[in-house]
DNA sequence: CTGTTAGCGCGTTCAC
DNA sequence: GTGAACGCGCTAACAG
């Protein structure tokens, strides 16, 4: 109807609707110089009228600045991958920055043969050149495990930050793993527990074995009894926190709290539990890790760690942008899990 | 160490160094018109030790395609964006597309007044801006629900689609409703329940209505009992599937099988039953909405609807794709969502 | 047929 | 306040 679209105006058109050169335009619309109010005033006129904006394509070909940055995501479906990607937009929206996603889709394409590095070194590679090709101005990398992907990809000099994942030259963005596991036992020993059993992920990661550290950090600090039968190495799936957990039921002297380091884990103990007849958290306590969606859905709603993802984006981001600018490295804190309480957790003090 | 960081090498450094002209090199990249094997043999040498990659935006100037679309979500944060940002991936790459990816943080930002359409508008037109000022051949628009956004934007006549919403003007890409809830009826009967109950959403939802629809159309054709006590309207909470759900308890005749318009919902279902003392699935079945996370972690596993979002997310980069190329628009076929069979129904005809 | 020169796209910026 | 060179790659027109 009244809908007309428009050929795309360029700064001739306005220049040639406001009897200005195309020079004048320019100065007008970044202000780079003074031009004469009444000018000035006819130029920024018909610049509404067309409705014009730059094309920051051609902008981009004489300065040299994108003001775009590539974020490859393992995989944007993974549970953390979403807000740390928030994170990234918080900084650069108040930044005037642009992000070009690149998707590997790995879950989807290679299933879960995540060690295997290989059959997914082209994908990465394959972003990495597109994204130069794009001339961002640097790169963030989000892994879906935190794990060592040194060698994997190759930026060729521009800025890489890391995070969810690491490698031995390059800057990660990572989480406290030892304070977040150290915090989830100082608040059951504040709920009375004392012996505490502790369900691991795998332990060739090393988010388990920083978690094991505040783990044991906290017995000693407590003066907590200690078993190694307490210590049982899960797989970062339910079954094992199922397994896991029945084993824990069994023992002479049972635990009165178990942590695991996930809350898919942690389902698998409530699996556990129920099937026999153990009462969360009347008979048990759980700690759960992540702050999953669903920790909040289950019956007992689960005491969790909430991972800082936000933050991690919003970091990366930050420290990625300092390096654009060639700006030193700020020394940021490491970002802080915070507990979650619901309802797994008993009181044994009363 | 090794490392040297190459200042950006462009086709003049490839031609200087193999004593051609700058022509000569963009022929051999292109292959726009025979070079001699000789010289082209050269010139990719040359490429190749240098790593020359094409400068995108020097290309995107003359050509005037960027191949590159925007994509706006209003949240990513939200659980069905990822799995439709993935279905846009899909077809991106399968096509030599990029993606700028615009995220509004409608949630952090104004909380959950979703229907203050006002409030984030300004959000929403600057974003619209910022990617026509990137020169993006198209849009895609995510929204957080189901609702009608007619005269939010304006793109001056570039193409967009929407998805998980709509206007009256555009292209949308939605699922099936309908089909779904008659589907989850259909099963129901099928496991020889005919006293089935229905928890909706927010009933000036769009889905909420269609949803009922396919209730309505599967008790006419199955012949089921009928009472309108056994339609509860819920507002997507889980509050609500409590509430719902205890009055549905107390009935005369209570429903054998509730069947309620989202995975949350029905967590507040499965809460009530167990305060209720109720079992499901032995005394009551229920099926969900959404094939959320967790409804896979609850106890018992919820049977729930999966919603084709990557399906979504692939069609709406597909359509896009067609209305930027000019191309007509094919009639794809509705999305239809799947039945996620799991432990929360009872055969009763056992 | 192979290779080169020169102008273009669009906004910025220097010299006048 | 203006003309024109410039950035980088593409390509029409031209030369050998």
């Amino acid at each position: 109807m009244g809908v007309v679209v428009i050929a795309n105006v360029g700064i001739k058109d306005i220049a040639a609707k406001a009897n200005v050169s195309t020079a004048t335009v320019s100065y007008v619309l970044n202000g780079t110089r003074n031009v004469s109010p009444k000018t000035r005033e006819r130029v920024v006129r018909v610049i509404e009228e067309l409705q014009y904006k730059p094309n920051v394509i051609a902008q981009s070909l004489k300065s040299k600045r994108t003001n775009t940055i590539g974020v490859i995501a393992e995989d944007v479906t993974v549970f953390h991958t979403p807000e740390i990607i928030d994170g990234i937009n918080d900084y650069a929206d108040r930044h005037d920055m642009h992000i070009l996603l690149t998707n590997l889709r790995l879950h989807k394409r290679i299933s879960r043969s995540f060690d295997n590095v290989e059959a997914y070194r082209k994908y990465a590679e394959n972003a990495v050149s597109e994204l130069l090709g794009n001339q961002v101005e640097g790169m963030i990398y989000i892994g879906v495990h935190t794990r060592d992907l040194t060698g994997l990809i190759d930026t060729r000099g521009n800025p890489i930050v890391y995070t969810y994942c690491y490698t031995h030259n390059d800057v990660s963005i990572q989480y406290n793993d030892e304070q977040a596991s150290y915090e989830a036992m100082s608040y059951l020993v504040t709920k009375g527990h004392r012996r505490i059993a502790i369900i691991s992920g795998l332990m060739d990661s090393i988010p388990s074995r920083l978690r094991l550290n505040g783990y044991y950090k906290a017995v000693t600090e407590f003066e907590l009894p200690f078993d190694p039968q307490w210590i049982k190495m899960g797989d970062w799936e339910a079954e094992s926190g199922y397994n896991m957990a029945k084993q824990l039921f069994t023992l002479a002297e049972p635990p009165t709290a178990i942590l695991a380091m996930n809350d898919v884990m942690a389902v698998g103990v409530l699996r556990a539990a129920n099937e026999a007849g153990i009462r969360v958290p009347e008979d048990i306590s759980l700690i759960g890790f992540d702050n999953r969606e669903f920790s909040d859905y289950l019956i007992p709603r689960i005491t969790t760690l909430d991972l800082p993802l936000h933050q991690m984006g919003y970091q990366a981001m930050q420290t990625l942008h300092k390096a654009i600018r060639g700006l030193p490295r700020e020394d940021l804190q490491l970002p802080a899990c915070r507990l979650v309480e619901r309802d797994s957790v008993r009181n044994i003090n009363d």
